[in-house]
DNA sequence: CCGGTTATGATACATATGTATCATCAAGAG
DNA sequence: CTCTTGATGATACATATGTATCATAACCGG
């Protein structure tokens, strides 16, 4: 064999490149020439790494799955030993929240793609659906247990409950990266309906009847 | 004068065939092209009453935005006479959820406006924060006067509440578009926050200790 | 009726972009 | 050493698209 590259690690850079630029100027600004001026590469690198231009959406798709889910297991890991109910629903939701700049980069880009499989039926909706689901469901079994441990008081919706946080997160994620709400506002709303899920009066002093 | 045509009606035209356009294929497939074999009319009929793509795409948010409105005026005049603060909250929150299908285009493409104001600094941002904050304003004075008038119990930082319930219903809104839930899905988590607000004891019977 | 303004059609132009082709270099195998 | 194969550079090609230009028809005021 002849001189070999580390594919991967190619990959890897020019995705990159395509992440800064689409979470700068857009993803629909991106092109195979900008992308590979900004990693760069020639055009033709590109073209040889990823032979189309879908196959580089694509992969950088993945890219963005694959970020966010060892986020999530860095996060989840990181959580202090008396590991309760409240602490790790509000981990899960925080990731959803964009606060430092890679993380605005990633939902940028991330909500672009979803805005795309709204309509292209061709891109994988998976990523949208399954994802969401599934951590609609650890939400769901998370609440279930602490529902029976009595960390959560009351009876409810387990599922509903899951899937109206899951879209609180979601929507005030989006709120912050138009503008409409500064990270740590969409913080403050997100922590306040937990208190209100995990009952207020305990934690907001001076209110006990 | 020479024969003179109803511009307004023109435009609109021009405008509605861009939204199905957007609607059916993605914002990003929209073409001037495109748009002009959708409305039955010359590539330059579109440049002559838009001179440039740039206000196609600004007077067709201007409409969105107009449409959007609208819709939410006759739906709250629509609301049965006993007005109660339930019902009027449920009512604007309602227009955020993509229903029929005409609401579905409207969502996408105001969906795909808004990642466009991510980065685009030139599209003017002011519908996705001073348009949603306008409607957290509102909801907010809704669950003031609720509170006051004992319709909702407990106490509550009103301002919160209105920004998660805003910011719930917007996240199901794209729930519904991406396809991971049904409408009527989006709508029974949407009631069953409501109804905790508003107090699930009252509501569900059986379970009322 | 006629001149001028509005409206519209046909077409040209420059450019950006995805993709394809041809050539060349590098490096390890035999 | 050389020769095969992987990696990369330079460039060409076809096309789509936004925009501009030229011409012409329709209509109304004088």
């Amino acid at each position: 064999m002849p001189r070999t590259v580390d594919h991967a690690e190619r990959r890897a850079t020019i995705v990159e490149a395509l992440l800064r630029i689409a979470g700068r100027d857009g993803l629909h600004t991106v092109t195979l020439r900008g992308v590979a001026a900004e990693a760069g590469v020639s055009l033709r690198l590109v073209q040889y790494y990823f032979h189309t231009k879908q196959q580089l959406l694509k992969a950088t798709l993945d890219q963005l799955e694959h970020d966010s889910r060892s986020r999530w297991a860095t996060r989840l890991a990181a959580i202090p030993e008396p590991r309760t109910a409240r602490a790790t629903i509000e981990t899960l939701l925080a990731e959803a929240l964009p606060t430092d700049e890679p993380s605005r980069t990633f939902h940028v880009v991330w909500t672009s793609y979803a805005v795309l499989a709204m309509t292209d039926g061709t891109l994988a909706a998976q990523p949208f659906v399954a994802g969401p689901n599934l951590l609609r469901e650890q939400l769901t079994a998370l609440f279930e247990s602490a529902r029976s441990s009595g960390e959560l008081p009351g009876h409810g919706d387990s599922a509903k409950e899951a899937s109206g946080l899951l879209a609180l997160a979601h929507g005030l994620g989006t709120s912050v990266l138009v503008g409409q709400h500064s990270p740590a506002e969409a913080e403050g709303v997100l922590r306040y309906h937990l208190d209100g899920l995990f009952g207020r009066a305990a934690l907001t002093p001076g209110k006990t009847p």
